[in-house]
DNA sequence: TATGAATGAGGATTCATTCAT
DNA sequence: TATGAATGAATCCTCATTCAT
């Protein structure tokens, strides 16, 4: 009688989130995921079509709840530019957690992805939340074509300042308060 | 004389960035750079010890060239401001010019090669003489945990807006400047 | 349970004696193997973690067994002249059997593997007690130096006589103990 | 106008036996005989129709010196079994000097060349000869396939004391000579 | 004739995917 | 359903050979 295996999905996230951090998102293999899984290659095939569905799954998994994070912020009872502040740290420390899945979003190849359009639309809403907080209590307009930049560039600014200014958190986190205060 | 083909290694760099811009960086082969230049796998290594030599002096000279065209807009007789935007504008045009080979440098795994590290510091010591002459004509002070940063974040967003708002380059300059502007 | 080949070591070790007969040790590609035995590329890798594994883990087994055979013999009731004559005609058979094998323990550069370093200082012992016995059945003694080099030797001219007297079996035989009894 | 080398075959056999030496006879391209004799590539085939043919005509080459070295001491005003200590010291004079090339009589593969056979009748010859004033002199008598097998494993046995026992030469001699002049 | 750049088949090795158990 | 051994196309790289100069 063949074993069942619990909560499969959770163990393959766990194990990719770890191997991406410890190896980086292109060196990883379907042994390597099996072997740190503790699950056999072919079961990952049950759950997944092809090394590409599961890795994009869990990029996909872990933005998503980064996402529903950010969310619970704009929730709060708070003026909008401290919500900013507050959305900031958080997508900081979001990223910090699990670095090298952040940086697969800049990769392009990965932008035609039908799951991370997905991420990008569900980030463009609650962006625009927060800026429209801003809007109506400091009273300020930003323009369209602006906001589609600026939440992107946000978002690449943390990235990079996780992965380039490491164990400088309390300055990076500062300029990038700083940079975002400047521009909106 | 043994046979010769001419232009080969300006071949080869056409071939390759060709190939980085359909399929990226990591997704091209020797077989593929053989094929698309026309020269046979065999004589790619009579001029690159291997594929990443090969690669890496590609990206290099590309962003070789790019620095010394933005050099050149510094040596102007003009006011720093108008520089600065001469400075992104001649960034922009470098970066859609061979767009995948821009994100590359912003690839954490290169970083320790060599040809980039001397790449960042010819940049970092470009975009300092911009700052300078910012400082100097408008009275303004840059302090320097700021500089490390913005200057990485400045050709980030570049790369971004190539990359995503395709075919509106205008408005991408636009905002490329006005964010320029707001932070320095 | 998965896909699995019946016997495969043995498949491979089979394979590997053909062609090491047919083309010589340095002539076999993995390729080859792969053909010969039936067995795919990837699956050599399953059993062997490279080339130079596979190829001298076969010649070690190949000449492992047939010290074991020889050891047999020195374990017998008999007169160690007789003894001797029973190890020359066990060895020639067992290097007649795997003919290509044999030559390749005599091939300077595989000295450096350990598993040869083993199987040499293995036949050293058995040749030494073969000697002991010799020695004092016979009243005989043989010098240090002399040892050394005559145990070799021997084992060479069995190579030789295998390869190049073929179909001469009895007068290899004859030859090789008429050799060894004016030398010992 | 061309250049025009002088001696070119005995640059080329030169460099062949120096790579050899230093590097083993499977170890050499042509391109190494190529730097190391100051020849092009492409000259090498004007002057062999391969690879394999300009190998083999190095080693015949160096063999038919050898063979002429000890025909020398045939025609010598000696006793026949000091001939044979002076054929000896000198065959392993021989061998010595160029280390690796001696080796390749040992590899089956080298047997099936036409000037190999050459070189075996011609040694055989010689060696008859030898064996000719032996049989004379000391009214011995030695059978054919005896003289066919010992003849062979003679050399066989240089061989492999110089290439085993490095720097000890003298150790080596005596055991060659105490040898053969317990089998003759 | 001499050159050595150019060629490409063939080398070892990897790894996503399949499928018998 | 879960397994992991088996597969083989594709990877990088080498090197004997060719041929335009």
């Amino acid at each position: 009688m063949p074993k069942i295996i619990e909560n499969i999905e959770q163990k393959i996230f766990n194990a990719v989130v770890q191997l991406i951090r410890k190896h980086g998102y292109s060196a990883i293999s379907m042994r390597m995921i099996a072997k740190e899984s503790g699950i056999a290659v072919g079961t990952l095939y049950n759950y997944y079509s092809d090394k590409e569905e599961l890795t994009t799954t869990v990029v996909y998994l872990s933005w998503r709840e980064t996402l529903r994070n950010l969310e619970v912020i704009l929730d709060k009872e708070e003026e909008s530019r401290k919500k900013l502040h507050l959305f900031l740290e958080r997508l900081y420390e979001e990223i910090s957690q699990r670095r090298g899945i952040g940086s697969e979003l800049m990769k392009h190849d990965l932008y035609k992805d039908e799951k991370f359009l997905e991420i990008q639309a569900e980030y463009t809403r609650i962006f625009r939340r927060l800026l429209k907080d801003l809007e109506e209590e400091e009273g300020k307009t930003f323009e369209e074509d602006f906001i589609k930049r600026i939440q992107k560039n946000l978002m690449l600014i943390t990235i990079n300042l996780v992965n380039e200014f490491i164990e400088e958190d309390q300055e990076n986190m500062d300029y990038l308060k700083n940079v975002a205060d400047k521009l909106l």
